[in-house]
Parts: structure tokens; sequence; C-alpha cells
DNA sequence: AAACACACCAACCGCATCTGG
DNA sequence: ACCAGATGCGGTTGGTGTGTT
């Protein structure tokens, strides 16, 4: 016998929502608040059950939910997206809409399923025959990952019921760690939801007692202050949960975070040409390696830094992040971004990440230690193939 | 105009996950 | 430690609209 149906109690109605139902949910949520989905429709007068409530109030009443078409450029972003996260990342599709101010995991799912997975069908892996690449991975908006940190579900404590309804989302710490960057106008920041505004309303002063510094001030990355700024999170349980959330993903591949940003883009170590235009003044990225994690148990931080002052991304440095006992260590490392980008594609694809530094025949030249020289030729064609 | 095929998307459903008792 | 209740997520379904024959 399965499990009954949540809106199997007699009276309760199914199918679609009228107009009067709408507006009875709406009048009451903007009365009273969603603390309470169980108790709402008892208490709205509605004839549904709790999750239905629930769902159309996420997907279609709520002020900030966007109607309308898909643009291209937020089609764009599902797209990269779905590439870089895969199928098998919890809160895809609302890690997804994070990035689509307006837009409801269950919309993208929707256009996904419908328009977006023939879509690419024809594009989609890399052919040996043909040559062709897989698109680059996107860094991913801490910001982003944090309103998607949420719990999965569970039940609301009450503590936090009480306050408003984003406070149990509330990361334990901001994951912000370049202040303020400037945002791209061609892609709109969200509507900032009550959550980013509570969680990074500017209590700096945990950053300040854990690094001695001054948590508000924007960093340079290549002064050597980058270091202590880097120092945000009180514990390496803490960074780790700010990156990936409570959950372990389960990712056995490498993540690229990209802080405060939604422009759409790939590690600046893959565009030493400055082939990308961004808005940013500057931008952070901060890789988890989940293949360290798995074997010290806790896992290790990778970042990368870039500074940019005309518009053109350029590499700046990058360093590896060891976090020991709330400490970071730093040691220099060009390869961490670029091959643990890659490492998605596995064995074989992984080494397509030499070709936009090949100059050679054979493909034996290396940008990094080996002082391979990049083509930029290929790196611009490439970019410009991500961004077609 | 009617029948059919297809696409879209709102809503349902089951399960995972969390909290409080 | 365990259980029950509550919520959030992704997969799936089925109603509706639109295009084609």
């Amino acid at each position: 016998m399965g499990r009954a149906p949540c809106c199997e109690k007699v009276g309760l109605k199914r199918g679609r929502w009228t107009a009067e139902e709408d507006e009875i949910l709406a009048n009451y949520i903007q009365a009273n608040g969603d603390s309470s989905w169980r108790s709402l429709p008892k208490n709205a007068g509605l004839l549904r059950c709790g999750k239905s409530c629930r769902l159309r109030w996420i997907n279609y009443l709520r002020s900030d939910v966007k109607r309308g078409n898909i643009s291209e450029q937020e089609e764009d972003i599902i797209i990269k997206l779905h590439e870089t996260l895969g199928n098998r990342l919890a809160f895809l599709w609302s890690l997804i809409a994070g990035h689509l101010p307006g837009r409801t995991d269950n919309e993208i799912k929707n256009y996904w399923n419908s328009h977006l997975s023939r879509k690419i069908q024809s594009f989609r892996r890399p052919n040996s025959s043909t040559g062709a690449r897989p698109p680059p991975p996107l860094a991913v908006d801490l910001d982003k990952v944090a309103a998607a940190n949420k719990r999965r579900g569970g039940r609301t404590s009450r503590s936090a019921m009480k306050k408003n309804k984003f406070t149990y989302l509330k990361p334990k710490a901001p994951p912000k760690i370049v202040e303020q960057a400037a945002v791209n106008p061609a892609v709109p920041m969200p509507a900032t939801p009550a959550l980013e505004t509570e969680a990074f309303s500017g209590d700096a002063s945990w950053q300040e007692e854990a690094t001695g510094h001054d948590a508000s001030a924007v960093m340079d990355p290549c002064e050597e202050s980058w270091s202590n700024n880097l120092v945000l999170c009180p514990s390496e349980e803490d960074m780790f949960n700010e990156v990936m959330g409570p959950y372990d993903v389960g990712l056995d591949t490498e993540m690229l975070f990209l802080n405060n940003t939604t422009t759409p883009m790939v590690d600046p170590q893959l565009d030493p040409c400055g082939a990308l235009t961004v808005a940013e003044e500057q931008v952070k990225s901060v890789v988890v390696r989940s293949d360290e994690r798995d074997q010290s148990g806790a896992g290790q931080a990778y970042t990368s830094a870039t500074s940019e002052s005309s518009g053109n991304l350029s590499s700046c440095c990058s360093t590896n992040s060891h976090v020991n006992g709330g400490n970071f260590d730093f040691d220099w490392d060009w390869n961490v971004g670029v091959e643990g980008t890659w490492g998605a594609w596995g064995e074989e694809e992984n080494k397509m990440i030499s070709w936009p530094w090949d100059n050679t025949e054979n493909g034996e030249g290396g940008h990094s230690e080996a002082g391979g020289e990049m083509d930029c030729d290929k790196h611009n064609a490439m970019v410009a193939w991500l961004l077609s």
C-alpha cells in the first residue's frame, strides 16, 4: 500500500486554481505570511491542501515571479549552468532558478524538459571525430548557492517561524569574500529576497574577530592582505558548509563557485587572452575539490582570484588555500582551476584543457610550469564558441 | 469544421530531510 | 534513539492550447 496522497481528504479540491482561490490565498499570505502551510488553507478558508497552496504561491502568485517567455540570455544561463552542474546535483533547478530572478525551479525544469533537453541533444558531448568541445563549466555564484542552501525538507523550527519565513535559511556566516562587486547590467541581479538581505547585511564582526582585519574592506587579491581577508570562515566545517551547504552533494568532480556575480564565466585562467569581458571590478572564484574532501574527510578549498580594472578579465593570481583548523595556507598553483574545471569530462576530455595553450602539433605545449604559451586565436575561438 | 497530433506548463506525487517531542 | 509531523525538491502526469491534415 502506498502512501496516501496529501490531498486525499474528502472535500479537498484538486486541479487548476480559480481566480477566486488565487485571490484568497494571496490576500491571506499578504496579511498573515506563510509560516505554516499545513494550517494555512484551513485558516484562509481554502479547500486545498497546504502543499497545493505552497506550490501555487511559489510558482505563480508571488509578486516577484516573472511571467512570460524565457529570454535567450536566460536560456543561455540555464544551458550552461546545467552543463556545469550536471543532472545529479541536488537543488539543481532551484540553484539555476537562483541565477534567474523571477523564475521558479518548476518553470525552469519545465522549460528544460520541453525545450532545451531536445535542443541540445545534437550539441552535446564532444566527439572525437568532429572535435566538438563541451562547454566549459560556469562559475556558480556563491550567493545563489547560499540561496539554494536551504535544508531539504524538514520542519521549520518554531523559533525561526517567529521571526520570518526566511530566517531559518540564513547561513551561519555570509559566504561573501569580495564585498560588493559591480553587477553586470546585462544580467540584472535578482530582487534581493529577505534571505539575502538578512544573511548578508553587513555584520562583519565575526570576520574581524576571526581575521583581525576589517572584513568590510574590499581586498586586493594581489596584495599580501589577500590571504588575511581570505580567512573568512571561522572553521573548516563552516568553510565547506558555506560553499557546499550542509549536504554532501556527492559530486565526483570539482565545481567552480564564483562569488557575487551573475555573469556566466569560465575560470579566468581559461582566459588569459582577455577575450571574456565582464563588468565586475573584482571577481573571486572558489574551487572545491570533492576528491580532496573525500580523502581528508573535511575538504579543501582552492581559491583563485582575479583582479580587473578595465573591463577585460585578466588573471592576476591564483592560490590553493588549505584549511587547517581555521587557518589557510597558500601555495600557488595555476593548474588547480583549469584541471579541476575540466575534470568533469573524464580522463579523455581532461586533456582538452591544454588545447588552447597548445602551440604544437602534438599538443605537448603547456601553459603551466612547463611555460608553454597560449594560442590566443584558439582560445578566443573557444570563448566565442562558449558565448555563442 | 472536425479530428488528430503535438507542445506547453500547472499541478500532483513520492520521497528525502529536517525538527521537536 | 526513535517517531511523527512538516516542508522542499525533482520526476511525472494530464489538461489545455495550438498547429496540421
